[in-house]
DNA sequence: TTTT
DNA sequence: TTTT
């Protein structure tokens, strides 16, 4: 009914932008949010926290986010699942964003007209679909290799099927 | 540095008390939240996100809740990660809720004077422990067959390293 | 950069559905939240506080809303001012709903697919225009009898420039 | 039941310290927060949102927020009323905050080990009192021209009884 | 492996 | 398998 999360952390990486075999922009990052104690050794500790974004907001996610650049993150908890290759159910939680905040202004970006920041649906003439021509023969579509985020050891696992709006 | 969320949902059964080995006591459930959204097959949509919740909010919670019921939880996300029987790491998203409203009335309960609701530190005079004498002997400090959640197939995995303050 | 509330109490009022000069729907409408704690003096208190849904948002909710009601409301803050009769500065904070979840179902509402509840932009072929025709000869443009919000004391200023998107 | 604000924005002045007559601090902010629209004409807006700290929480803001600070608010909306020297009642509207989190370093500030932020009740060995010997003779207790907020033009209307815990 |  |  109600399903509202929001974060600040820094990128553990640069963001990920791929395209699904639809043609439809997607961006994955991981941001590390610092609990607010420590553990019991004394030692600072962090959550890792997958966040995805989608159309217009992945590719300016990918144009401006850095690792390690302070980011505001608003959106709504996911659970997927999928079977592994072992056939064994496996449950992935993301952080699907509608709302990010680039809080550490990149000195080589162009000027933005907010100091940074993007909501999911506001780029005004946007049509949410990557401008590279009729033909959507991305590196998503042609195989795992060029396959969203399986280089960082995650499963193919995201498909037009999964796209939230 | 912040990181908040916020549910509404139903529970997807009772909830589950259990204590550590130290005798804090700690509650388990999830909540099934329907997305705001249809497929694209057009059936509806659910999140099921496991919450959990600590010391005296966790005595309320098993109390009070009981599966089916519409219920707000405001709280954090953590990310633990533990390496399972077989060496792999397996990483585990839970909500940590410090904050839970029941948003519908259990009308066997005594008379609650805030129509349903508890803050984590809200008890005035509760000490937080479990109030069961001086002998920790739980079932949870007594083997696998009793420890929290291992009955619905996750691996025991918390422990009083765990807890969050 | 980031304006985020969320809230969950119960409509002092049935909702006021009005519409500005242009023909836009705007509902107001007061919800009570309870404090977490009790005064000094020992009696409950409570916040109550304006919100203000516009479009096919404000019609969903004066179609479906009554006093009473057990209300989740997600928006954002936001503080207008303008002179009153005497020349003074009148600062007015409200909180501009884009989600709102009817917790309490209707018993004489039609089903509604979601139990309750209606997304700022979840109409799919709704045109956020008042469906009255082309004659916006509404209540609100005639005067100040039937402008909103004037009957609960507040003055006459909400207007088309107060259009929040 | 539930209320939870979460706020990013710039602070319009140097926040301001002040005590109530019984000696419990407490720091009253504006912060400016970009809507994420322009206006219809063209030019940007932002709401100016009144934020209210108490005990430990009041004296960090105080030691580490300087105008202009990119600042996070986390906390509830609060409406107070009371009646002005014209008898008339006045309704004020503020963030309570129970988390702020320093977005921008102090560059003049020793080193915080959380890189900024503080919690409301986390300070471990506080006693929330300003430590400013018995005699709480403090400025707010001594008339108009000390009291809180007085010189932004607002009323003196905080007291002990606004303790929000 | 799920709620209404 | 991580950020500052």
């Amino acid at each position: 009914m109600l399903n509202r999360v929001i974060l600040i952390g820094r990128l553990t990486k640069d963001p990920e932008l791929r395209y699904t075999p639809a043609g439809v922009a997607v961006t994955q990052f991981t941001i590390a949010v610092d609990r607010p104690f420590s553990s019991q050794g004394g030692e600072r500790e962090a959550d890792f926290i997958p966040v995805v974004t989608w159309r217009q907001l992945a590719e300016t996610c990918a144009n401006y986010l850095r690792k390690g650049r302070l980011t505001a993150v608003e959106g709504r908890i996911q659970v997927r699942n999928y079977d592994n290759n072992e056939g064994k159910r496996v449950y992935v939680t993301e952080v699907i964003a509608d709302n990010v905040r680039f809080l550490e202004s990149n000195r080589d970006s162009g000027g933005s007209r907010d100091d940074g920041g993007s909501y999911g649906g506001s780029a005004p003439s946007s049509n949410n679909q990557p401008s590279r021509g009729g033909n959507n023969n991305s590196g998503y579509s042609r195989g795992p290799a060029a396959d969203p985020f399986s280089d960082d050891g995650k499963p193919i696992d995201i498909s037009d099927d999964d796209l939230p709006f």
